[in-house]
DNA sequence: CGATGCTTTGAATCTCGTCAAGATGTGTGG
DNA sequence: CCACACATCTTGACGAGATTCAAAGCATCG
């Protein structure tokens, strides 16, 4: 269990809101002493709408996202996860969403009284995870800011950019998109379609390149800043 | 606007998540302590982007509406606030919204500092500011939902039914609107004109009826339910 | 009363969704 | 290495739904 902290790292603790960001090394222990290791395929669901909330997590790396799946079968996608993020704070008996992984992924799982109680005795581990939660809320009102006002293609810059500011590795000339269009357009609200329309039509206008489907590339950064901003 | 007549108390001490709830009359005289009286009339601003975040606050009586408003003048409503309602819960150092009234208000406004502390030695109430923090986020997250999957209409029953949950003294053969309709339009991501043709075709419809244009009746509830639904 | 602000309605336009087909990739087995 | 199959992505044509711009209806209040 002494393995804990620091695989964690080099970009996580660069990160601005994290777990473990300025805890001494005896704090770090004790959270290691609680935490579990976990590791999920890609693909596959680390939890659901039915599973008791009795943990949280802490993604280490990979990717995985939050989604909602209505009884008629439509999905909206809530949040995408990356390497150092946190899951599962609810108050409720149970999650009201599903997490899925986009690629293999490993996690801290935390028993969620272990962690509070922990917290409880740890300020600075306290102050983080209300910082984190306050990311978390303050993420979700830009996502209905932007599906209250934005256009197709002013969505997209909005995610390319959420892409650069969270993605581990990730830079404007090199951006490799882990999920789906699918999945793109069930976070932005739109059809894989009008995704894939506004995607070619930015490619025509010189914004971005495909080299590949999955690998992108912004061109033009102050086009896709303009479509994409926030303020 | 007129200013509405609200049961203050009798309606948040049954609303599932306030701050007072559960808490006994010694931690009601501590809260009692650090809180201050604060009343505002309608239309006026309590905090706004600018503000430093110093202080948070708990609706006593009246409505009031959190918005962000863009440099290009793009609003966008990101959640009515009911009487029991809390405000001001952030991490950062100034507020990301601004919260007006829409009728006069009544509020406790508490020291954010002060209230952590208090929380710390006050289990009960911790967990009912987090029962709280935990709502608003459920919240945002059903409005994503809403924004990004459902038609003019449908987001329009999801008001109805949001309004009938949580305003107090609303059934549904009388809810009065505090809002304008350009209120409901920046709320559910549309515009003036198209909230009034909705409204439009649900009156022609008889799925409700406006007696005044303030004053909201709902004929069929069942109709409404199955186009507002969340699920 | 008229004046103002809010709301509703109308017509033209635009954006996005739907349905259908075609293109491009990826992975497998020969 | 190629050929085929399957999945994903892209493109096209059309229609539904929402926005825009403009004008007309209704309140409320001096």
């Amino acid at each position: 269990m002494k393995t804990l902290p620091l695989d964690v790292d080099q970009y996580a603790l660069r990160n601005k809101a994290t777990l473990f960001k300025t805890l001494s090394d005896q704090e770090l222990e004790a959270i290691a002493n609680i935490a579990q290791h976990k590791s999920i395929c890609a693909q596959q669901y680390l939890l659901t709408q039915q599973t008791p909330a009795e943990s949280v997590y802490n993604l280490i790396s990979g990717m995985a996202l939050i989604e909602r799946t209505s009884s008629m079968g439509e999905r909206q996608i809530l949040a995408f996860l990356f390497p150092g993020d946190f899951v599962g704070l609810t108050n409720s008996e149970h999650f009201e969403y599903s997490v899925k992984s986009l690629s293999d992924l490993h996690l801290h799982e935390f028993k969620r009284k272990a962690l509070m109680e922990l917290a409880d005795r740890t300020p600075h581990l306290k102050e983080n995870m209300q910082k984190i939660g306050a990311n978390v809320l303050s993420r979700a009102l830009d996502q209905v800011y932007v599906l209250g006002k934005k256009r197709a293609d002013q969505r997209l810059c909005y995610f390319f950019l959420h892409l650069l500011e969270r993605m581990p590795g990730a830079s404007a000339d090199k951006i490799l998109l882990p999920m789906t269009r699918q999945d793109m357009a069930d976070f932005l609200g739109l059809t894989i379609e009008t995704v894939s329309r506004s995607l070619s039509k930015l490619k025509k206008e010189n914004v971005i390149a495909f080299p590949t489907p999955q690998h992108l590339e912004i061109l033009d950064l102050a086009s896709v800043e303009e479509l994409g901003k926030m303020d």
